[in-house]
DNA sequence: CTTGACCACGTACACATGTACGCGGTAGAG
DNA sequence: CTCTACCGCGTACATGTGTACGTGGTCAAG
């Protein structure tokens, strides 16, 4: 399934970045990283080549400037991710992640409101479908 | 909060047997990893000595043979891992992920009668607490 | 005592990752 | 035209990671 390298985490803050861009310098994206989470300029412009020579970004001289934007879309990037998390640390169970979640992370009751919802959601797609 | 280096996913897998295992030897650990995901003897050597390095087990020569044990609760690398993730990827968020889990992966039936049952049980928590 | 099985431990090594410097080119200011 | 600010790109380098070999020592069988 997974045919590109997984991305790091560095990397991965990186295309979190320009996801959220859409497109951009590598001056935007540096200067869009949230302050106390600041890394050289240099570093971020390595990080968006490997991103490229991983083909999860292309980027393309426009004028004198790269201009990059995401190839690979959140989602996919999340459920690689996801899904690799599960195999190490759960054996691949879904289920015992979202009870981690829900039960050691707080959920507020808002949340709870949401997450019930979509389980109500879900069930009609189970009976329909 | 996260003193220890984190662990990387080799290490991460060696950590679960030792976790399942409660106390092993490196051949212990070895034979107890699942076939299809096999590595040399010797690398699991490596991969426990550097988890002692890091401080996450404790291994002690027993006779002859070195027998290891965990030092960190699987809880609290699970937490560890799972903060990180959701930092790099959602932004400190929990419950965008718990949509994914539920969303994106199957979740059955049964499953979902556990869920609910667990939001039940966290909304009467929330009453009386 | 000799041989074999087994093990701890040092060491190795290629590739990945985090982080960054500096050269050489160019657009715009004066 | 010259200076400056800026940028692409090659390069670097320490540390982390995945994977493993080989040496030397020890217990047990013969």
């Amino acid at each position: 399934m997974s045919d590109r390298p997984a991305l790091s985490k560095g990397e991965m803050e990186v295309a979190r970045t320009l996801w959220e861009l859409g497109s951009a310098t590598v001056r935007q994206v540096h200067a869009a990283f949230p302050a106390g989470r600041a890394m050289d300029f240099a570093t971020v412009q390595t990080y968006l080549r490997r991103l490229e020579a991983k083909g999860y970004v292309h980027g393309r001289l426009e004028g004198r400037v790269r201009v990059y934007r995401a190839k690979v879309k959140p989602k996919t990037v999340i459920r690689e991710t996801i899904d690799d998390v599960l195999e190490r640390l759960f054996g691949g169970e879904a289920l015992p992640l979202v009870r981690h979640l829900i039960e050691e992370r707080g959920i507020n009751d808002d949340e709870l409101a949401q997450l019930r919802a979509l389980l109500d959601k879900l069930e009609r797609q189970h009976r329909n479908g």
